[in-house]
DNA sequence: CCGCGCGTTCAGAAATGTTTGATCAATCGC
DNA sequence: GCGATTGATCAAACATTTCTGAACGCGCGG
């Protein structure tokens, strides 16, 4: 019915029904990726909303403790998945979504990807120091076979990671 | 009933170091695509193994109970991930992995990215409903903006995701 | 038929991950 | 300085996912 479609009291709580929707697509977005619920509902918040929002906001729309608001935009942060709005001379720090899929894209890769990947190539690497001491040696070169797949498996990974970025870049 | 043929210790039970060392691998791997641990054991050991396993042989092997490991392996089947030996006249089915990384890459885009990518789009399309009902103007021409910003996201994802998998077809 | 081996299912237990809320540190205006 | 406001931190409460184990159904060989 009636709700307050601007300024006065910036936190007007409750989210409407669209804005409720929104919120729940971003919800079940960002589990996909492994992220909790409380950074897609933020998420999904901020991207629908027109002007930036300050942590408060968060807390009283979503309905969120003010730990959880705190944590789920650090995580966004992170991810380059929102930046603090710039102008605004107040003291609290007013967030806006980066909505540029290229960056999205590259943000995750860089923080949840790329990690597992190198600390992968690591865990491979002693693993082969352990298979070249084997000494059956059907066993061993059974090893050495499976072993090898998974490197090119991670070479490969390595390789398509940049191109899925250009796929992005529009 | 044949047992293992010539596994020393491998039969009975607990797994050596560097077969630890390669299930431990695969559950980090599993973890970060959003499957059980058990799943990432379960592969693991059969990607290590020289000869097929058996659901029983994964019980005793990782200790974990007959209900992960059922589960665990229809989850694999489902992927793709490991199918049934041949051969075998036995009653009791053998598993083996596969070892594609082009078969892997497609079971996980098949079975979890294009259900969400698909709901994801009904979602959105209900959204577009909604926001052709709003009245405020600026509000209006808003919303559109960034429910089509949504729409060119999943537009993109449709069309990296064949890419993907031809990229890691070898 | 009957008993046994194999695998599945599912309710409850255990493990894991997330959120909360009290507390603290920092910064601002006065 | 001092009180007020903002945001971060972290142990404990809570929620959700995963695992377990007993019970079950099926098919086979005896």
């Amino acid at each position: 019915m009636s709700r307050q479609p601007e300024d006065g009291l910036r936190g007007a709580n409750e989210l409407g029904a669209l804005e409720r929707q929104v919120v729940d697509f971003f919800v079940d977005g960002v589990r996909v990726l492994g992220l909790p619920r409380s950074v897609g509902e933020i998420y999904g918040l901020l991207f629908i909303s027109p002007e930036p929002l300050a942590l408060d906001d968060l807390v009283l729309r979503l309905g969120i403790s003010k730990g959880s608001a705190s944590q789920g935009l650090r995580a966004l942060k992170g991810l380059g998945a929102v930046r603090e709005a710039a102008g605004s001379e107040e003291r609290r720090t007013y967030y806006e979504p980066a909505v540029e899929l290229k960056r999205l894209v590259g943000g995750f890769i860089r923080e949840q990807i790329r990690p597992h990947l190198d600390s992968g190539k690591v865990k491979i690497g002693r693993l082969g120091d352990a298979v070249r001491v084997e000494e059956d040696s059907d066993r061993k070169q059974f090893l050495t076979e499976r072993l090898g797949r998974i490197e090119h498996w991670m070479r490969s990974g390595g390789r398509v990671l940049p191109v899925l970025q250009k796929l992005f870049g529009e």
